[in-house]
DNA sequence: AAATTTTGTCAACATACGTTGACATGAGAC
DNA sequence: GTCTCATGTCAACGTATGTTGACAAAATTT
């Protein structure tokens, strides 16, 4: 491995943390070479610029191929995001999606991204004439849960053990995914 | 009605339009007061500055006595969110609260005054303990919903009437409202 | 050992932001 | 009409951002 390949890294890492946490638009380069312990400067000569560090990160973020793969991905999903130890890592992702989805200098890169490398693999799994409504009524719960617990931090959500939000959400999945279009 | 008051309107409607759309980080002052037909200068005069600003908006905006005051405020929600004429208007405000409470700079202050003029009224008039996971399920619902058709706009919930839209968000709110803790 | 390429450092740039203060313009009171 | 206060306009400020290019240091090759 190259000694730049190692900066990469550290960059990327850091970058992640940061866009996950963060708007494209608050996080800034200084921040994350800081926090990577790397110059700015070589953002741009090793990602062409800020916009070329979001775009590496996303194709980073969302290479899940366990997720594109399976046969029933919803099955997948609720596995990780109501398991304790990986929660944390994957409601991040939630949170960089949502945030930078409202982002106007990077939001429809990340839409396109989001359905090239997750949405629409996942829609040919599943398949059927309701898979569409279902994985997007499954999506909307995951991500408003991860919302009001981690970003609006409301009572009877927040101040609750893994464990109990782990079941909150699975009724909501559950009721996404008998849905039934009239 | 004096003059400065209208400007002070002016600013106040732009802004509350700008936020809605964008967070604060995102949002500057030339393009509210360029909206508003209006010098930059007047809003640091008026409101104090940026913050000033946001926080008349938040106050504006929040203030919701039918919601606050209503026995049933969920039914009072789903009433609201699930009209068509209506729907706009309703879920900029959700996509205001999320966008802006994932911003560093105004996510606290926002969590406070929700809590303050939305969230602990509504909890006190719903009353008993599962009051509070269940109102929070309910939000989380409705903002994932909003995200999902809004911001990420996936197939499934935004190539869909307004009608079914509805259909989809009462399914999910059902469920919220029937959870029964563990 | 010398030459060459890779990798890192630093200073500067153009730009955009929020904010401020001085000044001009308007309307209402005496 | 004149004075006074409210309102609006404009230019400038300090600061922070992303990006660039020149240069130094280190590693690799010849």
């Amino acid at each position: 491995m190259k000694k730049s390949d190692i900066t990469r890294e550290k960059l990327l890492q850091a970058a992640t943390r940061a866009f996950c946490a963060q708007s494209y638009s608050n996080v800034t380069l200084r921040m994350i070479a800081k926090e990577a312990g790397v110059d700015v400067a070589l953002v741009s000569r090793y990602f062409g610029g800020k916009l070329g560090l979001f775009e590496a990160m996303l194709a980073c973020v969302f290479d899940w191929p366990e997720m594109a793969a399976s046969t029933d991905p919803v099955a997948v999903a609720i596995a990780k995001y109501t398991q304790p130890e990986t929660e944390d890592a994957h409601m991040s992702v939630i949170r960089m999606i949502v945030v930078n989805g409202a982002d106007p200098e990077v939001g429809d890169l990340l839409r396109v991204r989001l359905r090239e490398m997750l949405i629409d693999p996942m829609l040919e799994r599943m398949g059927g004439a309701e898979a569409a409504p279902k994985l997007a009524m499954f999506i909307a719960a995951t991500l408003g849960a991860a919302m009001v617990r981690h970003t609006l931090r409301l009572p009877g959500m927040t101040d609750v053990s893994v464990d109990e939000y782990g079941a909150q959400l699975r009724h909501m999945l559950d009721a996404a995914l008998t849905y039934e279009q009239t």
